[in-house]
DNA sequence: GTCTATACAGCGATAGAC
DNA sequence: GTCTATCGCTGTATAGAC
């Protein structure tokens, strides 16, 4: 691995572990047995740091994101696909966990963070609007109830790094908080399709 | 006003506007038109400001939580009761938005507020047991929704105000949350409360 | 590329006069 | 109570030698 690589790998592993306020170019070089000097003659700027991580952040997510299933009934696919997803969050927690002060730094990533969340939520409701073509929801379901059911999905997603630290839970974050996201529509299926789901999504926290 | 309440007051605003990071005892003496030394001598340290808020939202964060009802046949006083308890979170946001950095500086604060959603999230949960001896869920419901709800609430009360961010609303944040927060239980309640509920809970966001 | 040295600003907190 | 002045420290960033 190169200095510049060793840098970027370093800097997120301490914003993850000790915040991106405490943690200043001087404790990065440190830990890397090099000079604060050399650091910046890599990255200019601590921020450029920052927009590099969450450039990377971006294209992980979006790697992961491809080739998403159209339905619902794609149980086992959709489950594991959102779980890689919210490691992918939690490998770069630090830029979601401290979104204000991240934000205020660089306004730039709170307009990129939107889009793409708001992206994913578009998706998901495209999945629950072909589920209904196909017949997987109770007869009483309304349309209200697809859009509330997306937005509880964005709601998980764009906070459930925040509500993790309410919740004791002994498997690994990224798994628990991807079912929790999910099962928001299961009492809305119909009995065929809740039960597949049902014996999917394991026990809830704790 | 004194000029140590004030002190209090202009914190307060500054930590919710821009940031507790950002937020300097300067800061804070310059807008209130005293000095810096002035404030120190009324607050030793910044971090004893910041617990003076904390202890102030416990306060009132408290006196909304008495006297709740005990069962969701009581709609609108159980609604009202959460918008007010929503309301004095988002007064006091700054604690809640950019609680990894809080944490960091004082623990006790992470404590503190484990302890007291925990607290809020049983006396939730009791209202749930009660409405079920009263027949207001439908008969399939079974004791894993009951706590499945119990956590959804959970997941609602820490971090809607971290959601807040990432939803474009129309009305005060704390009503809709409050009400996004309330409504994981409705597809569970029998056709009577189910109505009655839909009728108060508005449209969802956007 | 990598180092040492340093400039410069801003922070929290204290001392001492009024 | 309130002020001014100041200390000590730490942060980002740059300059210049190797």
């Amino acid at each position: 691995m190169t200095t510049k690589e060793k840098i970027l790998t370093k800097a997120l592993q301490q914003f993850n572990e000790e915040g991106t306020e405490v943690i200043t170019t001087r404790h990065i070089a440190k830990a890397l047995d090099i000079s604060q000097g050399n650091l910046h003659y890599h990255y200019p700027t601590k921020d450029v740091v920052i927009l590099m991580l969450f450039q990377q952040f971006l294209n992980e997510f979006e790697a992961v994101a491809v080739d998403a299933p159209t339905t619902l009934k794609a149980n086992k696919s959709l489950l594991s696909q959102l779980e890689s997803k919210f490691l992918v969050m939690y490998n770069f927690r630090f830029l979601m966990k401290d979104n204000d002060v991240i934000w205020r730094r660089l306004p730039n990533i709170k307009v990129a963070l939107l889009a793409l969340f708001e992206q994913d939520k578009t998706a998901f409701q495209s999945i629950l609007e072909q589920s209904l073509k196909e017949g997987l929801f109770k007869k009483s379901i309304e349309n209200e109830d697809l859009s509330r059911i997306a937005n509880q999905y964005l709601f998980s997603l764009t906070s459930w790094l925040t509500a993790m630290e309410y919740f004791p839970i002994s498997s690994h974050p990224a798994k628990t908080f991807a079912q929790m996201a999910i099962q928001n529509f299961v009492p809305y299926l119909n009995k065929k399709e809740a039960a597949k789901w049902g014996g999917l999504l394991a026990v809830d926290p704790k």
